[in-house]
Formats: C-alpha cells, structure tokens, sequence
DNA sequence: AACCCTTGCAACCGCCATGAC
DNA sequence: GGTCATGGCGGTTGCAAGGGT
C-alpha cells in the first residue's frame, strides 16, 4: 500500500496562478491564517493541491516579501552564504529578509554562477576555477572525490551552530566572528551591514526555523 | 516578419524530517 | 517502535519574454 497521494490530481488545477485564485488565496489566510495547508485549497474554494497554495503564499503572496533586484550587498552576503552552507537556500534566505528560498535559488542558478565564474572562481567550489579543477584532477587520482567539499572551510564567516533553549542573559562569548566591512576579527568598525549590527555577522545566534 | 536561441523565473516533483497516533 | 499524514526543502522543468539573425 504505497503513499496516499497530497491530493487529488485530477481536480486541481495546474500551472500558473489566476489574480482570482491568488484573491481566493490571500482573502483566506487574512482571516484564518497559515493553518493546514492539506485543508485549505477546499477551504478557500480553491482547486488547487496544498502544497501548491503553500508554495504561492510562501513565494509570492506574503506581504512581507521585498520585491525586486538584489542588491550589490545581498549578492555578496549570499556569496559568502553558499561558500559556507552550501545549496541551504531556506537557511540562506533566513539570513536575508523579505527573500525566499526559491528566488535566492534562482538568483543564484541564472546571476551569481555566471558571475562568479567570470571572476573565476568555481560556484560550487568556491575556489578558484583552475585550483578547483587541479584539486579534483588530484582527488580523482587519490580515489578522494567528494571529500573536499566537507573539508575545506570559507575563511570568512563563522557559520558555527549551537541549539539551546533562550537565554535571559546576554551570552558571553569569544569573540570569533568577522566584520563584513574590515574583514577583522577585532572589529571596531561601527557600520551596519544589511542590519546585522556593528557589521559582524555569528550564527551561532541563529535561530533554526 | 519569422524563426531560433537564450534567459529568467514561476511552479511542480520527489524525497526527507517530523509529529501524531 | 512502526505507520501514516503532513510540511518543508532542494532539484528540476516548462514556458514566456527578449534578443539575435
């Protein structure tokens, strides 16, 4: 007895979004909120799978999303994102507000590995293109393939996570972390990097959703 | 104008994690 | 502990728009 399946196909609409469906979609999270998405298309009068209401509101709807291009500094902090978490979009997206997994995923995909190989370097390496392609010349004829992605660590961030239960006082901590703006680990600086104050980015503050 | 190719992005699919029973 | 339903995520696809010939 295999998976039920998370609707019924043959009653639900595909492909792209009607202004009346989205109206539909919007008109009833406003007044019942992100509840079940299984239940809801039949809720809303919507013949549309759950997870395709979700996708939509998530993606396009929610009023908090920023439209638009990315800026110079987005592209640069999803730079240095990847290089660290890798294809982790929902974590990604998490560090850039009013941004979706999705959009940054296609960001990516259609603007930043072109860019990053015009300067270069290697997108999913994140080293330069010839070092990436001697070093895994080198792993293939050491059998070590996949071992260098799990391995190598960006200089950059300090993406260290920790889970604990919230916390009246301020943490203590070592100062670990380096400034977007100087590179420094002994910033000084005063600046405000995208919101993140005095321009020092530590997840081990962040918050898993 | 017509055709082809490329690009960008919205949407879907399948898998995995989690929670309820 | 096993099973199932559901939500969430990342990979991939499909299509419209734009550009080039």
């Amino acid at each position: 007895m295999g998976r039920s399946p998370c609707c019924e196909k043959a009653h639900t609409n595909k492909g792209a979004w009607t202004k009346e469906e989205d109206e539909r979609l919007i008109a009833h999270i406003k007044v019942h909120g992100e509840g079940c998405w299984r239940s809801l298309p039949k809720a809303a009068g919507l013949r549309r799978c759950g997870k395709s209401c979700r996708l939509r509101w998530i993606n396009y709807l929610r009023p908090d999303l920023k439209r638009g291009n990315f800026t110079q500094e987005e592209d640069e902090l999803i730079i240095k994102l990847h290089g660290h978490l890798g294809n982790k979009w929902s974590l990604i997206a998490a560090k850039l507000p009013g941004r979706t997994d999705n959009e940054i995923k296609n960001y990516w995909n259609t603007h930043i590995k072109r860019k990053l190989l015009s300067r270069g370097i290697d997108p999913a390496t994140h080293r330069p293109v010839m070092e990436s392609a001697e070093k895994k010349d080198e792993k293939v004829a050491n059998g070590e393939v996949g071992q260098e992605a799990s391995s190598w660590q960006c200089p950059d961030l300090n993406l260290e996570l920790c889970i604990s239960l919230p916390s009246q006082e301020p943490v203590k901590m070592e100062k670990t972390t380096l400034c977007f703006s100087c590179g420094s680990s002994e910033c000084k600086c005063d600046t405000n990097f995208l919101g993140l104050s005095s321009g020092v980015l530590d997840y081990r503050n962040a918050h898993m959703k």
